[in-house]
DNA sequence: GATTTCGGTCGAGATCATCCAGCATTTTAC
DNA sequence: GTAAAATGCTGGATGATCTCGACCGAAATC
């Protein structure tokens, strides 16, 4: 499906999306038309979803970031996702298996403001909220290269 | 610290971050060289940390997500944290407090890697993982309208 | 009140993106 | 097996965009 012209486009803007057309195609050794065509098709076909902007939350204020678990009370659910939805400070929100129905992440600019919005949720669903200490690795995307013999053979075996 | 203009001049570029100077110039009612020598700026101040795409993990191959929580046996929190980054599959990792140490997102092809990969940590923390049914919110910038008077009023507060 | 600084505009020249014609290679169809 | 069609690339012309220097005005500084 990708190849290697393509994976190697998108690791170059992945570091900087702003790259131009005439720089890609020297890197990766084509024409500035034919990168162009390959862009094009990769949005087309949704491999890039979009080209974004990383900012930092300390930029806007936001000193303070928690992952929350969210466990909505029985018939809440849709309620509750709903209602997360709608909260901008909410920048992330992941669906999961298990007791805890929503893993989700808060910016807040306070603890103040942390208590105020897991107020709106409180009598609808029940919450275990952990501070944000550090951050490891920040968003990244999955490796990019070609799925390795060993990966393909592990997925035969399974299948 | 950011005026409206810079704040407007983000929230096209979260949009789409190869909008062109003379676009972003016509959106925000200033000249190209003026947009250039902000963007420079705020990319100066590491306001803007990056400018990147977002690719579909599934064009990757990347048919499942989890968020595991990893909780280092005593004396292994060093050793688990480098092992994690060393992990190219963590697409994220945040240190938190609370009883889990680390809350961790994991890109897999398939349950058998989800599996090997668990294995690499399992003699150094104990885990727990949650497989990721849906994604109500794709990561997303937290508000980046001005604080608001009654935030700030807030502040003072708390200060 | 003069001066410096900061952020802005304008215009010219350089750089870049896009369009198009043409070509090679691969796939499809018969 | 071969002709036809489709695909993906290149190179060059053209038009759009970016960058740089010169200059300007408002606000802060002294």
């Amino acid at each position: 499906m990708l190849d290697d012209l393509d994976r190697n486009l998108l690791e170059i803007l992945v570091k900087d999306a702003r790259t131009s057309l005439k720089e890609l195609a020297a890197q990766v050794g084509l024409s500035s038309p034919s990168v162009s065509e390959r862009l094009r098709r990769l949005e087309e076909r949704g491999v890039i979803r979009a080209f974004t902007v990383e900012i930092d939350p300390l930029a806007l204020g936001y000193t303070l970031q928690a992952i929350v678990r969210i466990r909505p009370l029985p018939g809440k659910l849709h309620i509750v996702q709903k209602l997360i939805e709608e909260i901008p400070e909410f920048g992330e929100c992941d669906k999961v298996t298990g007791d805890d129905c929503f893993v989700a992440r808060l910016f807040v600019r306070s603890i103040g403001d942390l208590d105020g919005i897991l107020d709106r949720i409180a009598d609808k669903a029940e919450t275990s909220t952990a501070i944000i200490k550090a951050q490891p690795i920040r968003r990244r995307p999955p490796p990019l290269g070609a799925a390795s013999p060993r990966d393909r053979a592990t997925a035969l075996q399974a299948s």
